[in-house]
DNA sequence: TGAATTTGATTAGATTATCTAACTAACAGG
DNA sequence: CCTGTTAGTTAGATAATCTAATCAAATTCA
């Protein structure tokens, strides 16, 4: 979590920003000859900016004591409450981690009473999850953060840039998902 | 780590994926009035594509037994090497995390002999890292691959949207590292 | 019908990447 | 030469994951 340190002291000796040149010359000289060069300069940016576009939400949830892996799991059975049944198994399932890492995350919740769990009446194996009061109500909170926090990624962008840029990621999410396997 | 979970068994009762409407809906009716739509539903996509490209990643270094964080600190001694002095204050500076931090990754590295830690003479109370020769050999083994990773997830587009999406990304790069403060 | 297999959930135990706080040694300045 | 600061480490914690084992319920099938 806390990606943000507080600052131990101030360093002396830094290490100069290098920007992106060395990066370009690294790849001239270490990359396969049939790796297009544009091409791995910007995925490179996109992991720099995916990384730190997931700090600067760790961060905004961090007021509400929550961590993204743990919104994920609300969120999730916020958007699929009284329509589906939602169980550990199928949260593990589409969030891609095993269900014991599902287990870890509902005990969490569960100690916090975010969540109820209760015994699937149909099939005695299973627990059917759901959203306690407070747990509605945290997510109720969340939400406007996480929501303006996102758009908030885009800042920089106008309208007309922004357009494009989503059509660009829809496309790239696409074929990401396609080789991950996962998907929302 | 292993974030491609081997399948344990197949689940039978799955939830429904969603796709992007249901969470159009939640904007809708959760976000605050003065959050642009379009630009949140674009940075929760770049949330999303963000977290993708992290795992292609890890899942490709993982058949070098190396992770993200550990590649990144090779990398940053890789690139100073000879020109800087690299110490582990230093490397915590320019990755933002704390000097312990970075003290078990280098003995992570250590242990495996990937990099040296020398004392320095003009300073006693410093450490010198370098790479050691296997260190250097596997920063050179990986980069090719490391490289065609980062190329292939941009494998969607043609060569004008990369162009484009590069310069956002430089844009969007720029504003995210003003407010986190980091950068490389 | 009853034994064997499968499935859902949990537990136990490990690893990785972080953090804070405390400590030690070395340096720097009066 | 004493005092405070800095560099690195250690100790101990937490979060998010994993694998393997266990237990109970459901299903299958001979």
């Amino acid at each position: 979590m806390n990606r943000k340190p507080a600052k131990e002291y101030t360093t002396e000796q830094q290490l100069p920003r290098l920007g992106t040149k060395p990066y370009r010359d690294l790849l001239e000289r270490t990359a396969n000859s049939d790796t297009d060069r544009d091409s791995a300069l910007t995925g490179l940016l996109m992991l720099w900016v995916g990384d730190s576009v997931l700090d600067v939400m760790d961060i905004h949830l961090s007021d509400y004591d929550i961590t993204e892996s743990k919104m994920d799991i609300l969120l999730l059975i916020f958007l699929h409450q009284d329509q589906e049944l939602v169980t550990p198994s199928s949260i593990a399932d589409r969030l891609g981690i095993r269900r014991s890492s599902v287990t870890s995350l509902l005990n969490w919740l569960d100690k916090r009473d975010l969540i109820i769990r209760e015994p699937y009446s149909k099939d005695g194996r299973m627990t059917h999850i759901r959203l306690s009061p407070e747990g509605s109500g945290l997510v109720q909170r969340v939400l406007p953060v996480f929501w303006s926090t996102c758009a908030s990624l885009v800042d920089e962008l106008d309208k007309e840039e922004r357009e494009l840029f989503n059509k660009m990621l829809v496309k790239l999410n696409r074929g990401i998902e396609k080789r991950l396997g996962a998907g929302r």
